[in-house]
DNA sequence: CAGCGTGTGAACGCATTGTGAACCTGCGAG
DNA sequence: CTCGCAGGTTCACAATGCGTTCACACGCTG
């Protein structure tokens, strides 16, 4: 997801804190010419513009993003309970506000509000380990850019191993933790999933489920090199 | 000005103080029904709905505010902080949200700024995937074109799935969010209703619905770009 | 009553999954 | 160096779980 933009430069404490807190990128910028200057190539994915320290720069920073060619939404303020009234004859300004000090959990639910509002959807849930991305909404898998076509069961084994690398697991472990129920016999469900999975990932991504020989399997490169 | 319809009925007395403060007029209302029967002739100028007693009860109700002919707008919802987490799949059933309790002076912004959204919003209410249009206004469908005659419970459940493109849902959560009650036995209606959408997308469409298998469905592709 | 929309149970077909057995491989003992 | 073996890989196949499809019942509306 591109970054959102984010004023003052430096931006307070407690709003840096709330946004990591809710895992949106970011970049601060002092003013419209610094907004111009940081911007992504895909854009900004919005703006969250705080103006409790310097409220005229605030809403001129806002006008202009509103101005531009495509005007930057969705546009979030920040204000202080007595610049309320300020906000009257400046409707066009802002998409949505939240009081200072931003609650992470409040500001999270406005951001993900305002980018269903305006389309873009909302922010996917990934679990990544290098080349490897699983999207755990849309229960897709990508490796290298190449889309893997699993089974539950694989997709399923592969999220729990790719959340846990570095790590060995037993195939018992395994079975309880992935499949869910107490082992009974069958050690060898593992290994077939295992080599159904290396054959999905291919020839050049298939190291990166290894065998540890009398203990399990281990998802990624472990720290040592083993 | 039309009076704001209030959920429940009585209202919290921190939120009639806050609307008296903001001289918004206001009346009660349990539940759809007695939203309906208290209508005003020229219909409710918004609604605030409270959530914190009854969640259920104001969820519903705003979806029945939403489903009807004019869908009632703006609605704002009033949440407690743990409430926060409820609101990411409900994001079509409200405009605007503000914690209990409620600050006259927020309220009276929002409501504000709300009134001033609406009034001049550019709406026309489209909800648009790739070759699919759907009009939320009139009810209709397009199809790369061609127009869609669908049933209601079809034309409901294509509109949830294309308002969350990408995004796998269980049955259970298709039935709750699109049918609107609990799961009680008949996954199978989540079933042929897919069955019938596809059909009336026809061959070169059908695929915009995808199932995942031992999960659910999914409606379009995935966005990985993001 | 006919027609339509909707929900539900049952039959069917098939992908997925689990399992046993054969085969391979690394490693230690002798 | 060779042998034996424990453990891992691969394969084939059967069972089962899951989704699709069909048929029908129910309720509503014209």
């Amino acid at each position: 997801m591109e970054a959102l933009l984010v004023h003052p430069d430096p931006p307070p404490p407690a709003l840096t804190q709330a946004l990591e807190q809710a895992s949106y990128p970011w970049k601060a910028a002092a003013g419209a010419q610094a907004a111009t200057a940081a911007e992504p190539d895909d854009g900004w994915s919005g703006a969250v513009v705080c103006a409790d320290a310097d409220p005229e720069g605030a809403f001129a920073l806002c006008r202009a993003l509103r101005k531009r060619d495509l005007p930057l939404e969705p546009l979030l303020l920040v204000v202080t309970g007595s610049q309320l009234g300020d906000l009257e004859l400046r409707e066009d300004l802002f998409d949505d506000f939240c009081l200072v000090p931003p609650q992470p959990a409040e500001l999270e639910a406005r951001l993900q509000h305002l980018f269903w509002r305006t389309g873009r959807g909302t922010r996917p849930e990934l679990v990544e380990y290098g080349p490897l991305i699983l999207n755990l909404e849309t229960y897709q898998a990508v490796i290298g850019g190449r889309p893997l076509d699993l089974t539950y069961m694989e997709y399923e084994l592969l999220k729990f191993l790719a959340t846990h690398p570095g790590k060995v697991f037993s195939r018992e472990t395994l079975l309880s933790r992935v499949w869910g129920y107490e082992y009974y016999g069958g050690a060898r469900t593992v290994d077939v999933h295992v080599r159904r999975l290396r054959a999905k990932l291919g020839n050049e991504q298939e190291h990166l489920i290894q065998t540890v020989r009398s203990v399990g399997y281990r998802f990624g490169q472990s720290r040592w090199g083993i």
